[in-house]
DNA sequence: CGGCCAACGTATATACGTTGGCCGGTGCAATATT
């Protein structure tokens, strides 16, 4: 409602900011919706494609409240070019805390002082209880977590200080939050939002169709024909494009053979010195590359407009990767295409990378130490009796927290939880939990072999995995062109998104459904794709 | 989970198949050397 309650006004202090400093004419209805919850004192959850103008939602409000803004960001790299793109415009100032950067204490008295409105930081700097103190000195008005999928995708293995930032949120006094990704699905968008603690959310969710990708898979059975085949592809080609590998030796080994074949082609992954990558970025960026061969390291901040096709070696973890990933391909809208090349055995690397279990008897060791300590034990000292790195040791901690065992201090400690679980009880607990994630995780991939075995229409087995109904036929997938793709059954008992109940998989939510059989995504064990005449024939689901 | 490679075995002196061990992605930050 723009009357009576002052965001008529709200409305146009933010388009005379956003005109005014960033030179923007125009704000779309989806950002404004956004901004405005922001400035009345919510948080915001904002789905929108890469270049679709995510950071505005963040950076005009921030103008207009009254103190400074944290963002949280995943890569240095990214922090970097934020940081870069806010100075060359009028918006307060911006500074950058991480390992790379000198002078993080000065960086952090300016932002007290008032003479940098943004202050860029991953959540590893932000598990520093001395940096979180200098923050909340300084008041800031508003936070953003960009890429904020990553909370999701990585918090709970691999950076699990993102599973942190819901406790720094509220240590900072939980000023509005604006959570923002290009990529999420209705589960993850609900991960994201418990994970950080947020409150009063709007979630803005626009712009996941991208009609101009085709989409086609192709099936192989060696490994040798695939390889032949995906080299002649790209090889044959017009414009710019990105192969994604599985492995670091995969790239090289794609980069080598492309070359032979006479493209300007460079492989790029982690295992590479950091000057290399940088060229290759630069290099592709400035048009002297015809294809890049990479892991899932390439990609993150990448908005090159005209990369023409994106092909996949090997299938990623989940349809949310690989929909991340091929979008980057026709950012102009121009016509691109996204093919994977497929054999069933290459999900076998994902099934191992998603089966690490958590480590039963550290767990043990660590609820152990915290319960009979009594008081608060410094995460110092337990990562020297126990010889753990940080990471290992937040992973943990995080499951023990969960498991409602142990809790955090302001200052980093860890203590039991008075009434909480016996050791025992909790590692059982954590374990439950774990194993609810590596199920979810490997459901996952399962829908990523739905992907690429549907015979339905590929577009619509996409859009309902991310929450979006599309009750037709594209026509622009490989499916829909052989006449394979069936027309979707849009009557039945069970309709789009009705939460059900299943007497062993629990409750779930129904996330697409064709005419002879119907997916759900169960809270506790993920995906499973049921028959509708089994379903009848013994009366599996309960709706309501 | 599946691919790769070295070591082994077998049937014959070089070539081929089987077996078992090992490896595989993403980034931060902090530390030890130049």
């Amino acid at each position: 409602m723009d009357v009576g309650d002052g965001s008529g006004a709200r409305a146009r202090r933010l388009r005379a900011v956003a005109r005014e400093v960033f030179g923007w004419r125009e704000l779309w209805p989806g950002q404004l919706e956004a901004m405005r919850h922001l400035l009345a004192g919510g948080d915001a959850l904002v789905v929108m494609p890469t270049g679709g103008g995510k950071s505005a939602v963040y950076q005009v409000p921030a103008l207009l409240l009254d103190g400074p803004t944290v963002v949280v960001s995943p890569l240095i790299a990214l922090q970097r070019d934020q940081v870069a793109a806010l100075m060359s415009a009028d918006a307060g100032g911006a500074v950058a805390v991480n390992s790379a950067q000198s002078g993080g204490d000065d960086s952090l008295d300016a932002v007290r002082a008032g003479t940098a409105e943004f202050v860029f930081l991953s959540p590893e700097q932000l598990a520093k209880p001395g940096t979180v103190e200098r923050l909340r000195a300084a008041r800031p008005s508003l936070i953003a977590v960009d890429e904020a999928h990553c909370v999701a995708a990585w918090g709970h293995d691999f950076r699990p200080d993102y599973l942190r930032l819901a406790h720094v949120i509220e240590r900072l006094g939980h000023p509005p939050v604006a959570a923002l990704t290009a990529t999420a699905t209705p589960s993850v968008r609900e991960e994201i939002v418990s994970a950080l603690g947020l409150s009063d959310v709007r979630q803005v969710v626009r712009g996941f169709d991208r009609p101009n990708l085709d989409l086609e898979v192709r099936r192989f059975v060696t490994p040798e024909d695939l390889r032949r085949a995906l080299i002649e592809d790209a090889a044959s080609r017009t414009g710019l494009g990105l192969v994604y590998v599985a492995t670091r030796r995969a790239a090289e080994e794609y980069a080598d053979a492309l070359r032979e074949a006479g493209r300007r082609a460079e492989p790029y992954h982690a295992g590479m010195k950091a000057a290399e990558r940088h060229r290759i970025h630069e290099t592709f960026r400035d048009d002297g590359l015809d294809v890049v061969v990479a892991t899932s390291a390439f990609g993150m901040g990448i908005d090159k407009p005209d990369v023409r096709y994106v092909l996949h070696a090997a299938p990623p973890e989940s349809p949310d990767s690989y929909y991340q990933e091929i979008g980057r391909a026709g950012r102009d809208g121009e016509p691109s295409a996204a093919v994977l090349f497929y054999r069933p055995e290459d999900l076998g690397l994902r099934r191992f990378f998603a089966g690490g279990r958590a480590d039963e008897e550290m767990l043990l060791r660590v609820a152990t130490l915290v319960h009979e300590h009594g008081g608060t034990v410094p995460a110092r000292e337990l990562r020297a009796v126990l010889d753990i790195g940080a990471t290992r040791l937040t992973r943990l901690v995080n499951l023990l927290e969960r498991a409602g065992a142990v809790g955090t201090t302001a200052r980093g400690g860890l203590r039991r939880v008075p009434g909480g679980p016996d050791p025992e009880r909790a590692v059982a607990r954590a374990a439950d939990l774990d194993d609810t994630r590596r199920r979810i995780d490997e459901s996952r991939i399962d829908m990523m072999r739905g992907y690429a075995e549907t015979t339905g229409c590929r577009r619509r087995f996409l859009l309902e995995y991310f929450g979006e109904p599309y009750e037709r036929t594209c026509g622009a997938c490989d499916t829909c062109r052989a006449g394979v793709s069936a027309e979707p059954g849009t009557d039945g008992p069970y309709a789009m998104h009705a939460r059900v109940r299943h007497s062993v998989w629990g409750t779930g939510m129904v996330m697409s459904r064709e005419s002879d059989r119907i997916t759900v995504l169960f809270d506790e064990v993920g995906y499973k794709t049921l028959s509708l005449e089994a379903v009848e024939r013994e009366d599996l689901l309960a709706t309501g």
